[in-house]
DNA sequence: CTAGTTGGTGTAACCGGTTACATCAGGAGC
DNA sequence: GCTCCTGATGTAACCGGTTACACCAACTAG
């Protein structure tokens, strides 16, 4: 038995609670009251269980803790990366919400793998008093599935499943459409759209949005290139709108595949806004210092985080939160890549364009 | 499957192993033995326990078995942000071991707070296997204290201490010394320096490499400014320079700072590099996206955190493992910024510099 | 046919907390 | 002086796993 108590000669015994109630003369049951601040302990007895708890330096056993009080006051994230300013931001939102409600944070990658995801979800189902996942590949049913109730379970950017407690989203589809409004209202026609995945939510709800700003101005959309939401595929797009008839502008479907097409115009010596206008979505901190600066769908995306933890802990209380449906509206965040600065100038050529 | 168990009132206990031992006709010792995988239970036993298992959607209560076993596969790690590039790519790879080790990541920020670092240690102590922590604003003792020998300790970024058990960090005094001497290459001087927070040991050892270089090559060095590594304090620190005779270069200790100080110089019309060169610190991935692209020192960041957490799992299961002192020698990354494009030209006026 | 062995399984102790309930001292009320 | 009450504290059950040890059938050996 407990082989891992002696598995190092040296090793130190945890100091347990019985051991600060001998110390300090009393029993259990009073260590426990004392720290936990239940008022039938006199303030001597307190005082005097609180410098010997310092003392031993105890620190209470987790395991043991949950065990007993069934709880964990631990929140577990599953996001599809951790990589990249987007997730970045939202973590640092998370860890807010998380720091807000005194929680900790379990964090785990599924890598846009369903199974993955799933696999994650159980280890995190016992660990945790809530899941806060994001997973925009698939249906939320699968994880409503794999979490069985055991815990609140809050979606982010997620299929909305009848299973889960909360949803919180971006609305891409206004976000997208008042990007498109903007570009059609600058004069640029036609608006090629470089999409993300497929199977993305937020990605279906972009282009749909990119087309009822078409349909509502009456303008024929462009073409509609496939990405899958990272730079290179927007660099990839950028290559094959060269090689035809190049769009008045160029909506992405997101900030990083803006930026890669940016990357493939320019270096075919297409100068941004003046030949091609170009806008993506999201707003990570780099689209500001873009060059030309990235007009884009500003998401707060850090807000969503903190919302999506403080909710999954209040479900966790019992505390009926606020409506379990929540979608963040974008602001459009016009800047210098999509104005109109259309000039009579040559048609591109190699050598112009920026520095 | 799962259903009996979902519509089953508002009140759903927990599946134990009791009740899986008592749906399966076995005890609780042969369903534990049936599940984890113990050679001394018969095939039929053991696929008829796993069945009922998954037909009852049993999942370990961890906070039981952490209690048992006395693990839990987890790790904890302790971040002074979780915001930005840097930290982004860091916590990508920490989550990278701790996938490769089958552990949990129990992720806290203590906003370069010593006070709120040493809770953050506290609260984790008794939920993780080991820790990770990046405190460059501080002395590693007052971790090592806070931690007191509960669990593996490695430090990121930290001054070493003789009570962690591993320290991995980049050689900032090399970095910054082979950016320096190619500055000095390119015939940039004098040199100004924008320099991190006093307290933060990165920051005095890129310091200190700059300073070295200078001595080496037998120049005077520039006039090294104050910032805090985030982008507002390099954008301050531009502001300074020009209110006095440009120098040939910037040296910014960090890419942010570097970010904001090409802001400022440039909203003044000054030309990168042509009027002054510009290099940072960290190879973020912005850096390559700049206007000029952004000569600096690349780290890999991400491979720093794989294998701080794959060390402190090794420490964990006693493995001793490679040397505990472990330094990564940063890359010079040359780019545009950084190049002598010197010209005859006039001096920087408001309306020259790119486009 | 008995004694010894072996392999599968069950029983119960243990991990370290919390807390319902029991206990006990001391003061109030009669 | 005795009972009753009250408030501080102790005892032990419980949370849900793991595993040492006991047990027992079925077999082998003598």
């Amino acid at each position: 038995m407990q082989e891992a108590a002696r598995r190092s000669g040296i090793e130190r015994r945890r100091v347990t609670i019985r051991d600060v109630g001998r110390a300090a003369g009393v029993s259990v049951a009073t260590v426990s009251r004392a720290l936990n601040g239940s008022e039938s302990v006199t303030l001597e007895t307190r005082a005097r269980v609180q410098r010997v708890a310092k003392e031993l330096d105890f620190v209470p056993h987790a395991g043991a803790q949950s065990l007993s009080l069934q709880r964990t006051d631990t929140i577990g994230v599953i996001l599809p990366d951790l990589h990249g300013e987007y997730f970045s931001e939202l973590i640092r939102g998370l860890d807010l919400g998380a720091r807000n409600c005194r929680r900790n944070l379990l964090l785990s990658a599924s890598h846009g793998d369903i199974s993955e995801a799933i696999g994650a979800l159980r280890t995190m189902r016992s660990r945790v008093d809530g899941l806060v996942v994001m997973s925009p590949f698939t249906d939320g049913d699968l994880l409503v599935d794999a979490v069985n109730g055991a815990v609140p379970l809050v979606l982010l950017s997620t299929r909305a499943s009848a299973g889960a407690d909360a949803a919180f989203g971006v609305d891409n589809r206004a976000g997208a459409a008042a990007v498109t409004r903007h570009l059609l209202d600058e004069g640029h026609r036609p608006i090629a759209f470089i999409g993300g995945p497929a199977d993305n939510l937020d990605a279906q709800e972009r282009l749909r949005g990119f087309r009822e700003a078409h349909v509502e101005a009456r303008v024929k959309p462009g073409p509609v290139l496939r990405g899958n939401f990272r730079e290179e595929s927007g660099f990839s797009a950028g290559l094959l709108l060269l090689q035809k008839r190049l769009p008045d502008a160029v909506f992405a479907a997101n900030d990083a595949m803006a930026l890669g097409c940016l990357q493939a115009l320019r270096e075919a010596g297409v100068r941004i806004p003046e030949d091609v206008a170009l806008a993506g979505f999201d707003d990570i901190p780099l689209a500001r210092f873009l060059d030309p600066p990235l007009t884009t769908a500003g998401v707060r995306i850090a807000e969503i985080g903190r919302q999506a933890v403080e909710c999954c802990v209040g479900l966790g209380e019992g505390r009926a939160t606020a409506p379990t449906q929540n979608l963040f509206a974008p602001t459009l965040v016009v800047r210098a890549s999509s104005l109109n600065r259309r000039r009579a100038g040559p048609p591109p050529s190699p050598t112009g364009g920026t520095t």
